[in-house]
RNA sequence: GGUGGAGUGGCCGAGAGGCGAGGCAACGGCCUGCAAAGCCGUGUACACGGGUUCAAAUCCCGUCUCCACCUCCA
């Protein structure tokens, strides 16, 4: 079987076919650094890994390229409220962001550009759309270029809108353009807005509009047709529907299959900066939880449905993770490290099947079931823990993986393991010492006072072992 | 008003005509000195009202509630 992911283009689910056999173009719409990310970009950033891991996995080479919009309005708004130039705002955001996709493990992308690197390609653009009759300057003098909506006939299509029935972009006056709905390719230089922000251009001095850098960096890495192009489902309209219409007016087939991420909801109402309710990594890490926990959390439901976000939903979330994680670590402590293995069928038939990622995970707990009853019968176990690893792996969710293993961390901590570990050693025999004589007084006082040092101590049939005590 | 989507057991969350996905919680059992972990077992859930069908959570009609988008948004 292949995969078949739901293009919103088409509003069904469609054969995955990749423009050039073996490879993959892919295009996400990162974020608008006006401010630093909450837990719905991540979902966002999140799931279009997994997407990207499954397509590696199935053989793929993926070139995926997520971009920086590092200027718009609210940069430019925030950069005159506090005084600071707006580079320096939209790059330390950057670094926020960049800090918490690395921290859940989303891989780095083969690029990202940042819109103001590509101002060139947006002129480029633009003159080719005036050229083409599909783009005019103001002629009122502003320096704005506007797109006409009315010359792409299948404005609409893709978020399933009518222009007769839109609302008119805000982003200029209406007075200069031909039409309402018609929206701002550049805008010219304005008095009241920052004078380090603007480039010259062949309509004068003055910023790009907010749509036209994906354009511009779609073309400039994945050339003129390319595979996917993902994003919020928030974006779908306006910002997918403009890129398209100046992408395919300047004669950018674009891209060719859309996928959309469902947004994460706080309360009845999305998570968002305009709303206010934001919860960030940070406070979720308060919350006495990992951010492997995190992102299982936001990995398990399908990617096209609203995440409620609950704390109560997260710390399951987080239970259900660390069984997996147990698993892993005891079957390991048993037969020694194992490779990731082979996927099982149902596995890659749940992924291939839109990234049903829902139904891949029961297969890792079903996998998880039986190797754990195969720990306690002393059976074989390097052929369950193979396919966990190989299946958690797919996910960015491997225990194993040195990018949560700590190892990751410089080596210091997987140092600090070995010492720990002979310590509790030492206390563990006094406790095996009070064991055998039937002390169990002695015994649970060793226990209770390793457990408030942070160590959970539990008896096996092979001896006791150790863990550091969860959360919190 | 237009467009798209949602309502599933105590909670989370898949499924989309027939055999109860999975997890969390709870209860019972096994194991254990006690625990912990683990395993086994326990549930007849699909917003509401009609209809189609041998069979409906799933299809059709109607109703209710909620969300997103309709030019700031992941």
């Amino acid at each position: 079987m292949t995969l078949r992911l739901y293009d919103s283009a088409t509003r069904s689910a469609r054969d995955f076919v990749p423009l050039i056999p073996g490879q993959v173009g892919m295009y996400l719409c990162g974020l608008t650094v006006q401010s630093g990310p909450h837990i719905g970009h991540l979902r966002s950033g999140v799931n279009n890994d997994v997407l990207r891991r499954w397509l590696m996995r199935s053989g793929l080479k993926v070139t995926m390229v997520r971009n920086i919009t590092d200027i718009d309005d609210k940069v430019l708004a925030k950069s005159i409220e506090h005084g600071e130039p707006f580079w320096s705002i939209a790059y330390r955001n950057e670094l926020t962001l960049g800090a918490a996709y690395r921290s859940l493990n989303v891989l780095a992308p083969t690029y990202e550009p940042r819109a103001t690197g590509h101002i060139p390609e947006m002129h480029q653009l633009i003159a080719q759309l005036i050229e083409g009759g599909h783009a005019y300057p103001a002629p009122d003098g502003s320096g704005d270029v506007y797109f006409d909506v009315r010359s792409y006939a299948d404005y609409g299509a893709l978020s399933g809108q009518r222009p007769d029935a839109m609302e008119p972009a805000a982003d200029a006056p209406a007075r200069a353009k031909r039409d309402p709905v018609d929206f701002a390719l550049w805008k010219g230089e304005r008095p009241d807005e920052p004078a380090e922000a603007y480039w010259p251009s062949p309509w004068g001095r003055g910023r790009p509009g907010w749509h036209i850098e994906c354009s511009a960096m779609c073309w400039r890495y994945l050339g003129a047709e390319f595979d996917i192009h993902g994003g919020g489902l928030d974006l779908l309209f306006p910002h997918h529907e403009n890129e398209v219409a100046q992408s395919r007016s300047a004669g950018l087939p674009f891209a060719r299959y859309w996928v959309h991420n469902a947004l994460l909801n706080l309360g009845a109402n999305k998570m968002g900066k305009s709303l206010g309710n934001v919860i960030d990594l940070d406070a979720i890490v308060g919350m006495g939880i990992r951010p492997v926990e995190l992102r299982y959390y936001l990995a398990q439901p399908h990617y096209r449905s609203i995440i409620d976000f609950t704390e109560s939903a997260l710390q399951e979330a987080a239970t259900s993770y660390r069984r997996m994680e147990s698993f892993v670590s005891r079957a390991v402590e048993r037969v020694g490290a194992v490779e990731p293995g082979e996927l099982p069928a149902e596995f890659v038939e749940a992924m291939d099947d839109d990234l049903n990622t829902s139904r891949a995970l029961a297969v890792v707990h079903d996998a998880v079931r039986l190797g754990n009853a195969a720990l306690s019968a002393d059976g074989d176990v390097k052929e369950g823990l193979a396919a966990v690893r190989g299946m958690l792996d797919t996910f960015g969710l491997d225990p194993l993986d040195p990018h949560w293993s700590g190892a990751a961390a410089g080596g210091a901590a997987a140092d600090l393991t070995s010492t720990v570990d002979a310590l509790v050693q030492l206390a563990l025999q006094q406790r095996q010492l009070a064991r055998g004589r039937k002390d169990w007084a002695a015994a649970d006082a060793v226990r209770d006072q390793l457990r408030q040092a942070g160590v959970v101590v539990e008896d096996t049939p092979h001896g006791p072992r150790w863990s550091i005590a969860d959360g919190r």
